[in-house]
DNA sequence: TGACGGACTTGTGTGGACTTGG
DNA sequence: CCAAGTCCACACAAGTCCGTCA
């Protein structure tokens, strides 16, 4: 509760007048970001093996085998071009003498680091409560240093100030650059950004920063670029600072905007579907998989710098299957490929004739590897969505259909008469709609089975105890009946309510067992947190006596604070 | 118009804090 | 009170989209 009212004295940023031009801020000062902890080298006793025999590596050396050897448990550690990559990078990091010797991953030895590192995690988890309460506290101090800065006048929250320490690059599905060793980013590679009259953040001792700037039309506080792939990263503010926030609020402005034009929108693609143009046939059967599909736009990229993924545009032949008819159903398309962080896309959908028809015409001719929209890309699919509506992108679409679909499954899902657990799992039935329409999916849990079988134990052991508690209400009563006492009667009434609580608590039960069921596979916390515009939450709580908390985490609830502050029961998106 | 870099949003995995039930 | 299970914050990777420059 104290959290709440700590939130309720927060600022309101949203009644407060924007800055126009793009100017993000007039005054910034922070402290600058907290580095990495320095490299810890290895106790004499513990020891790297190249081909049987110990082999003592410079410091060097030895820091970034630690990167490898703290890993040996992980998958990658057995994956060919994460092995490659990494032992081309780490003979960089080699003096010439080592590098002579060392060549090959697979006679390299490094359990005894392994086991060590193992051993300071043993510890790490082993500290007494003191310890913890103390590294806390450290950390606390930390925090409140480093953790946030001064933005026109007010102390917002800064949401990554530590440089990310050196490692191996952990690229998600099959990235071609997986286990390139990250390298330790110091002040000489920290550009600051921060206003000219604010108190400039102090490099390191004995250090300088590469550059300090004064640049109002950025958000970050500090950036710096990153060796793998060259793409600069940035400290910027948390999600609950003003910034964030309104940037959030417009976005779903737009989204909202849209509903008045996608009427016409609709109807236009539909027209363009017959075409004489390829170019606009192309942007038209796009736009429509966008707008049903929920899929992403699709960026052209680098190749060989990347893991193989695609959006709609640049979908590619082998993606595609055509089916005139499929389990009873006309002109169905079915998708498979690899979507953003190699998540897999698979689906089967029937659509219009046309467009089925132009899909089959977009691919006539064409082999594996070829773009499906070969006359398409997404600045030009952009440029005519702008056209369309101003401030209007391929990304607006997921958003509106998601926030749109959140809002009509709450008003169909929503019973008046349910208790507030069921109506809950009505909220999240909504959210898990748009949860896969956004093919936000997750692998299951580890521990799925073995919990979901605690909750079938705990079910039936309810039950049983719901058979039992009736029967001796139902003794209860019989006695009650024949012996007319005041003392009977209060038995009678307390079985009676113990009989009402089980029921309650099994009905809890058999609600959590369906929505942990239901949502197996499926991640709901993307679609929250990205595309479900608060103020539809906030309002649908307000209007059933929901607390927002059960729908909304203290960071959710945090990032909303706008939509919560401002939102009634009527509001509609 | 096409490559390219910069800025910002969106996405998943994970370790540790917190909660819960025995 | 402890172990097991769950949840959250965080780290950082991977997208989108825009502006610039040749």
């Amino acid at each position: 509760m104290k959290e709440e009212e700590e939130q309720q004295q927060r600022w309101r940023w949203w009644e407060e007048e924007k800055y126009k031009d793009g100017i993000k801020w007039k005054y910034l000062e922070h402290k600058g970001p907290v580095f990495a902890p320095p490299y810890d080298p290895l106790p004499p006793n513990v020891k790297f093996y190249y081909d049987g025999k110990p082999f003592p590596l410079s410091l060097q050396a030895e820091e970034v085998a630690s990167f490898f050897a703290k890993m040996l448990d992980h998958e990658y550690t057995t994956k060919d071009i994460f092995r490659n990559n990494f032992i081309t990078d780490w003979r960089k990091e080699m003096t010439l003498e080592e590098r002579m010797v060392i060549s090959e991953l697979a006679k390299c030895d490094f359990t005894e680091m392994f086991t060590y590192y193992k051993g300071i995690m043993e510890e790490r988890k082993n500290r007494t409560k003191e310890d913890k309460l103390k590294l806390k506290e450290e950390n606390e101090k930390l925090m409140q240093e480093f953790g946030f800065c001064i933005m026109d006048h007010h102390r917002e929250k800064i949401g990554n100030f530590r440089i990310e320490p050196p490692g191996l690059f952990r690229g998600r599905g099959d990235h071609p650059k997986q286990g390139m060793v990250k390298k330790r980013i110091l002040p000489e590679d920290i550009i600051i950004n921060c206003s000219q009259d604010s108190k400039i953040p102090k490099p390191p001792t004995g250090h300088k920063w590469k550059e300090v700037r004064h640049d109002g039309s950025v958000s970050w506080l500090a950036s710096w670029t990153e060796n793998v792939k060259g793409s600069v990263k940035y400290i910027m503010l948390n999600a609950n600072s003003k910034l964030k926030g309104e940037k959030d609020w417009e976005k779903y402005e737009v989204a909202r905007k849209l509903k008045f034009h996608i009427h016409h929108i609709r109807k236009t693609y539909c027209e363009n579907f017959k075409s004489k143009e390829m170019k606009v046939r192309q942007r038209a059967v796009a736009l429509y998989f966008i707008d049903k599909l929920a899929l992403r736009a699709g960026n052209e990229k680098e190749e060989g710098e990347t893991a193989d993924t695609v959006g709609c545009c640049s979908l590619r032949v082998e993606h595609i299957k055509l089916h005139p008819e499929l389990d009873g159903e006309k002109h169905v398309v079915e998708f498979d490929f690899l979507g953003k962080d190699c998540i897999r896309y698979y689906n089967k959908v029937p659509v219009e004739k046309q467009v089925f028809k132009n899909v089959k015409l977009f691919m006539e001719g064409k082999q594996e590897g070829d773009d499906l929209f070969d006359r398409l890309s997404t600045p030009l699919l952009n440029k005519h969505l702008q056209l369309l509506m101003e401030g209007l992108t391929a990304k607006v679409f997921r958003t509106y259909n998601a926030s749109i679909t959140l809002q009509d499954q709450l008003q169909e899902l929503t019973d008046p008469n349910d208790g507030v657990p069921t109506k809950i799992l009505s909220y999240n039935r909504a959210n898990r709609a748009v949860a896969v329409l956004c093919n936000h999916q997750r692998a299951p849990p580890k521990t799925f089975d073995q919990s979901m079988a605690n909750i079938k134990t705990k079910i039936d052991a309810r039950k049983e105890q719901i058979e039992l508690a009736k029967k001796e209400l139902k003794e209860a009563k019989k006695e009650a009946k024949e012996k007319d006492s005041e003392k009977l009667k209060k038995v009678v009434e307390m079985k009676r309510r113990a009989v009402q609580r089980a029921e309650e608590q099994l009905m809890r039960l058999e609600v959590q067992a369906t929505d942990k069921e239901e949502n197996k596979q499926i991640a709901l916390s993307t679609s929250k947190l990205n595309y479900l515009d608060p103020r539809i939450s906030v309002a649908w709580c307000k209007k059933w006596d929901v607390g927002l908390e059960k729908i909304y985490n203290k960071t959710l609830r945090d990032k909303f604070a706008w939509a919560v502050h401002m939102t009634d029961t009527d509001f509609t998106f």
